[in-house]
RNA sequence: GGGGGAAUGUCCCGAGCGGCAAAGGGGGCGGACUGUAAAUCCGCUGGCUAAGCCUUCGCAGGUUCGAGUCCUGCUUCCCCCA
């Protein structure tokens, strides 16, 4: 793959940064997209109310793909999210109700149009649902003109099925059609909009391949599929899974400043990789980063944070979340952007307890979290260690402006406002 | 349809002669060292009004002073035979 010298700006920079794992035929999609002809899409499923860092590699690739004047088309799965891909999972996926899956859809949407241009114009992005032609499917034609294209023998042999095959698992035949569905959206969008590319995940590759293959036989123009590396970070840990639980792209469920925090606590040897796939900052600039040393790779940390916050958040959110960062890591201040939870003025007067201050905070779960922290030295209050369990909050421990801060290790860092 | 297994600490994996808040991992959290990194070392990893009390081993009963452990029924999953 890597012999391949591109010459359209978009596989030329996909390359450079790193987003390609496999691709079908480089010269014949680098030729379309020297024309700017190539028209790609990418599926997401609608299983969550908000897509996660996972996804991101996948958004990024699509902006890309706009960027060098290219057509866009993010497909949202309201049809497939109804069956399952059971790619990647040793279980069975819950069956999702339409609502669900309805709501889900509306959360994922307000992600794109932080990385995509929508619009009607020749070089706007557009976003479809694949339930517009999925839920009016015609069993029988289906049978007929799709289904006859597809071989069980080799339907047997794909990685997705064939594990849970050997492992003994179940596989519903609601999931088994998935595939088949997949494949059908790509010729549905050659069709309909002239879509000529699909992307996604590495471990989407047998399902796209499978859409090419069924364009031809259906006799579309010729399709093209690029996937991605699996993202991992260089400790081999899945991306996108901190002790919170996942890192989420919509602000209600992950704000800005948490979002900054997480790319800011990067590893080292993660940096640069990470700059080229989630960051829009010139390869050269790059390069400058990456050849920081020891400690000065925090500096290529911050950059890496404050630009993919400002891509997702914009500028400005970003900017306030390093701000914030600052403040807290480097002066020791209080930074009114910290996450704040109010408390009454009622409840501190009658005595609230140290120990129900931080689970009320949300920093640790129980009471009983709590006094083990006290005992390994965890927990502070106003940057104090506090080591009696016993103690209760005080007027005093409130600032000029009413607030306290609660803090868990280096990190967690919590402000307690009376109302 | 017949026969045989399995389900354990609400993150996961997994031991568990009738005395068990339940071995051991992984993961996670905290501490030390650092650079808000990695690696390493140490501690913690049911709840509470906490020298006590309460709730946990798929579900419901039963035997017993005492049940994760024994018995019965049920649920779900797996294997073999048909």
């Amino acid at each position: 793959m890597t012999d391949f010298k591109p010459t359209s700006d978009f596989l030329a920079v996909l390359q450079e940064r790193g987003f390609i794992h496999q691709c079908s035929d480089m010269s014949g999609l680098d030729a379309l997209a020297r024309e700017g002809k190539a028209v790609g899409y990418i599926g997401f499923d609608c299983t969550a109310p908000s897509l996660h860092v996972g996804s991101l590699v996948q958004i990024m690739m699509l902006h890309w793909l706009q960027q060098t004047g290219n057509k866009a088309i993010a497909l949202m799965g309201g049809g497939t999210t109804m069956v399952g891909d059971p790619s990647g999972r040793d279980e069975t996926r819950r069956i999702l109700t339409v609502e669900d899956i309805q709501s889900n859809k509306r959360g994922i949407f307000s992600v794109f149009s932080r990385f995509l241009n929508f619009g009607d114009g020749p070089r706007d992005a557009i976003t479809i649902d694949n339930a517009e032609w999925l839920t009016t499917l015609n069993w029988i034609e289906m049978l007929r003109d799709v289904g006859r294209h597809f071989s069980v023998n080799r339907m047997l042999s794909m990685d997705s099925v064939r594990m849970r095959l050997e492992r003994d698992q179940e596989m519903s035949f609601i999931e088994f059609n998935y595939m088949i569905l997949q494949a059908y959206d790509f010729t549905v969008l050659a069709r309909r909009l002239g879509c000529n590319l699909q992307m996604g995940g590495s471990d989407q590759w047998g399902n796209i391949v499978n859409g090419i293959d069924l364009g031809r036989r259906m006799g579309t123009h010729q399709l093209y599929a690029v996937t991605t590396p699996l993202i991992t970070t260089a400790s081999g840990a899945k991306m996108g899974k901190t002790a919170a639980g996942a890192v989420w792209l919509n602000a209600d469920q992950m704000p800005p400043y948490g979002y900054w925090q997480f790319w800011r606590n990067t590893e080292d040897a993660d940096v640069a990789r990470f700059l080229k796939l989630f960051t829009t900052l010139p390869m050269g600039e790059i390069a400058r980063l990456m050849a920081l040393q020891g400690a000065e790779i925090n500096a290529a940390k911050i950059m890496l944070a404050t630009e993919a916050t400002a891509l997702l958040h914009g500028r400005e959110a970003a900017e306030a979340a390093a701000e914030t960062a600052r403040k807290t890591f480097e002066e020791g201040t209080l930074a009114a952007d910290l996450p704040t939870i109010v408390v009454s003025g009622a409840e501190i007067a009658a005595g609230l307890g140290l120990l129900s201050a931080f689970v009320k905070a949300g920093i640790v779960a129980s009471t009983g979290e709590a006094r083990r922290q006290i005992k390994s030295g965890g927990l502070r209050l106003n940057d104090a260690l506090v080591t009696d369990e016993r103690a209760a909050l005080v007027a005093g421990d409130f600032n000029a402006d009413g607030i306290a801060k609660l803090s868990m290790g280096k990190k967690k860092h919590v402000l307690l406002k009376r109302a």
